[in-house]
DNA sequence: GCGTCGACCAAACAAGTGCTTGGTAGGCTA
DNA sequence: TAGCCTACCAAGCACTTGTTTGGTCGACGC
């Protein structure tokens, strides 16, 4: 890489994070395979080849993109595991922090969302599985916590309910924009009500019931 | 849905709708422009130039791939919104349809939510757009009729709740598999368990309660 | 036999792709 | 002034892409 990167960006954004920056904004719009450096050349302002000055290939730019993202995505789980709460506010920890991560790092989870698959094809994206299968675990794990503990319904099929909680809070990428009419606060609340009222054992309707 | 289409090919599988088959198998693994007519030719067994024979171009296969599979969805969907039930059962009936179509018809449902976005940019595909805004009006019918009726929960976030359901039920063409260890039925019938008893004014347990 | 037709081949084309090379301009430091 | 460094340009390379063109082969009807 370049010598004088032990601690990258830290405060001053470099012209590299700058160039990731646009790289990832393209990504997430038009897909990974279907940008290409001459896109993200003329959305910096520069030629193509010069992006070769800052990086080894096109494949490294999203291998920076992501990994950084995941890396600090799955701390941020597994402070959640190791937190001493009950599993349900344990899950509502988790869903909101996946909400958070949609509101602060857009591109980077659309990404995920929609390259995810071409791109584990690679060696070098190895890791993408691996995160995957790192976060089936986090949330089977929460879930049979929360069976086991009686605060979830203990008819739920574990496997698909997984599914279900992963699929519908990441998709939200598509359509959420920063800075709109909901917050990801708020779209957080209206997902666990409907998420959570319908897997607890103990319905708690989000305001005094009105037709009993 | 429908047994059969009556004017083109209803029962004889010419070599043109094999080669579309094949075509949407190789769009829904690997997305529509990360597919190439060499990869097509392959898989048939015949070189790129020969497709030519069959089709104007690689944009003409998606499209008569998509449109005919629209067609037929939404057909379904209308004599849903149109049948004489109350809004849970249409609900109800319209995810079932959505989980029927990801069964029988998977390709065209994953082409649809992978490359619905890069291909709606063109102006062939603007039925696309005009697709997905009906759908919304589906939803949103569905949703507003069950809360006037008062079967749904009259704090919904209409909006936000649509794109839930759709969200939820189109995602799973990416897990799902027919033939696999659950049916579509199975499927449909945990989601709904899960979606319902969030959003009913009137929480209904599927098993006697065990804890109170 | 003759003509026609559907299905395909062989070879090429222009445009676009990721990436490489050699060079340049300006700023910083010694 | 000299040397170095960051950021970039200009031009091109090898390869892939969708598509075109002219031709071949066998089946079928007359």
């Amino acid at each position: 890489m370049s010598p004088a990167s032990n601690e990258p960006s830290a405060t001053a954004p470099t012209r590299r994070t700058e160039l990731l920056g646009i790289a990832a904004g393209l990504f997430a719009e038009k897909g990974f395979k279907n940008t290409t450096v001459r896109d993200i050349a003329e959305a910096a302002g520069i030629l193509s080849g010069s992006l070769y000055h800052h990086f080894d290939s096109k494949e490294s730019m999203v291998d920076e993109i992501l990994s950084t993202f995941q890396e600090e995505l799955f701390a941020a789980y597994d402070a959640v595991l190791a937190s001493d709460v009950d599993a349900r506010t344990k899950i509502d920890r988790a869903v909101r922090l996946s909400f958070e991560a949609i509101d602060q790092h857009p591109h980077e989870v659309a990404i995920f969302q929609n390259d995810a698959g071409y791109l584990g094809g690679f060696e070098r994206f190895g890791y993408l599985a691996e995160r995957n299968a790192q976060s089936r675990e986090v949330w089977v794990t929460l879930l049979t916590e929360g069976v086991g503990s009686g605060v979830l319904r203990h008819d739920l099929d574990i496997e698909l309910t997984y599914r279900f909680i992963r699929d519908t809070v990441w998709v939200a990428v598509k359509w959420y924009r920063p800075g709109g009419r909901h917050s990801h606060v708020e779209v957080a609340d209206q997902y666990l009500t409907i998420l959570l009222d319908g897997i607890s054992t103990d319905p708690q309707p989000p305001s005094p019931r009105e037709r009993p």
